[in-house]
RNA sequence: GCAGGGGUUGGGGAGUGGUUAAACCCGGCAGACUGUAAAUCUGUUGCCUAUGGCUUCGCAGGUUCGAAUCCUGCCCCCUGCACCA
């Protein structure tokens, strides 16, 4: 598939997307054409930048000829995972957990390839589909016999957990069998081979990988010479993408208002766009070997533009705009870098009050009626009162815009107290309030026929 | 259950009758520099109709001119011991 690398292993390693890998990993996917899963937690509707890594493992699996699977947890986001929680997770309804599911699997379409006449499509699975109905005696039989629970109670996750205060549930406990589960039945059912996760999970994931291996390899535990433990070592592999962090040392992806999704509702192409533009020189690289498709000597080329000219950014905006085009197309970027050249030269009126409203789906918007006007509503009153929280009091506007931070449709404002008028609003239907350099958020005008 | 210790502004943590909207650190926000970066520096960080006023220190009540600071009751947390195994 790439003229650069032999297989997905080598590719993945330059990425440094490697954390861990069973022994066999390398030598089963260069050699091999397999099936591969990697499971998502539909804890929310979208899916968040911090689930590129794994999306993108995907992606590269299916562009050497591998088969993804996607499973989304709908089944075992009804448990909820242990790892890195201090407390018992508050369980999920189920129709929540449904939507939830839904949501994800049409945001992986822009992603990976699910044309079935394709030798290796993309599939989405729920676990929900064997997890809600399996019987209990069934799983305790044919799963749970297979676990030790000096094993389990070892895990770290679990460790954690028991060490402090609020403990931890059988329910949370038996997440570890559930995972494991999954990746028994994708086996038996798809030909799955091969588990990815974050680095986090490579516990649950090794477990899984136990399981197919003594279940269907016949490998005993207290045998780790044995033949049959050889034998088995090729049934099942898996292998963990690293915690990614900052060059600070932060977690990836926060920001504000959290980590951007990937939905254009949530978090609008301008704004994702402007979160991996502002990405720090000494992470643009790393970002682009994990986060795109560029080719080797492509992110070679800009390694290079970093070093010699940073200011020029060329990393960043490649990163930016890769991004912004895979997660939501050609107008998706388009209408972003319309934004940011508007916004950056604070001629706000390039702008109409259709684009500003496809531009700030996530920014905070607030209403002003006409009435209102007619009483000589004050600026710090349509904000604060009437801004849904873009400001939090009329102090903190104060403050602001002591320090100058406010601008009001590009300009700089310097009395809070001043009453409105239909001339700050842009085509008479918005206002942009701009606080700091790079925060906006809207102010409608109601119109008279609502 | 008994005996100790403790609950302070986003987090940590000072403060034990007035000069305390409450030290300090972190975090947050903004400004400067630069490259819409990092680092650094600066300002700011309860609310308001703002040279003043109001509301905050687990909850409720009380003492006092005056309380986060003293008293009473209640709630919650931690540490020993006991009970239970």
């Amino acid at each position: 598939m790439s003229e650069e690398f032999n297989n997905v292993y080598e590719d993945l390693e330059w990425r440094n997307a490697i954390a861990h890998a069973t022994p066999r990993a390398r030598e089963i996917l260069s050699r091999d054409k397999i099936t591969c899963y990697n499971g998502f937690d539909p804890t929310a509707k979208s899916l968040h930048v911090g689930n590129l890594v794994p999306i993108m493992g995907l992606v590269r699996m299916q562009r050497y000829g591998h088969t993804p699977i996607v499973i989304v947890g709908g089944g075992t986001g009804m448990i909820g995972d242990p790892s890195g929680r201090s407390d018992e997770r508050k369980l999920l309804m189920v129709d929540i957990i449904d939507e939830n599911v839904a949501g994800i699997q049409q945001q992986l379409e822009s992603f990976l390839d699910f044309t079935p006449s394709l030798s290796n499509p993309a599939q989405v699975i729920n676990n929900a589909d064997w997890l809600r109905k399996v019987s209990l005696i069934e799983f305790l039989r044919d799963v749970g016999k297979h676990f030790s629970i000096s094993t389990m109670l070892g895990r770290e996750s679990v460790q954690t957990r028991m060490d402090r205060e609020v403990g931890i549930s059988f329910t949370e406990f038996s997440y570890q069998l559930l995972q494991a589960y999954d990746f028994l039945k994708l086996y038996e059912d798809h030909n799955c081979t091969f588990q990815m996760g974050g680095s986090d999970q490579w516990g649950n994931i090794l477990g899984g990988v136990d399981l197919v291996r003594r279940v269907h390899g016949g490998a005993v535990a207290d045998e780790p010479d044995s033949a049959n433990r050889e034998a088995a070592g090729s049934l099942a592999q898996a292998l963990a993408y690293p915690l990614i962090t900052t060059s600070t040392g932060e977690k990836f992806g926060k920001s504000i208002g959290g980590a951007p999704t990937l939905d254009p509702d949530q978090t609008s192409p301008y704004r994702l766009y402007q979160f991996f533009y502002n990405t720090t020189d000494a992470d643009a690289v790393p970002y682009l070997k994990l986060f795109t498709l560029l080719k080797k000597t492509r992110i070679e080329e800009l390694e290079r533009a970093v070093h010699e000219a940073p200011r020029e950014r060329a990393a960043q905006q490649s990163l930016a705009a890769e991004m912004t085009r895979t997660v939501h197309g050609d107008r998706g970027l388009e209408e972003a870098r319309r934004v940011t050249n508007a916004l950056f030269s604070d001629d706000l009126r390039k702008l109409s009050a259709s684009e500003l409203r496809g531009a700030f789906t996530e920014a905070t918007h607030g209403t002003v009626s006409p009435a209102d006007l007619a009483d000589g509503i004050t600026l710090a009153s349509a904000v604060t009162v009437h801004g849904g929280g873009m400001i939090a009091s009329a102090s903190d506007l104060r403050r602001l815009v002591a320090q100058g931070a406010v601008k009001i449709n590009g300009k700089v404002e310097t009395d809070p107290l001043r009453p409105l008028t239909s001339a700050d609003f842009i085509d008479d239907q918005v206002m942009v309030v701009q606080r700091g350099k790079k925060s906006h958020d809207l102010i409608w005008l109601e119109t008279d026929q609502r």
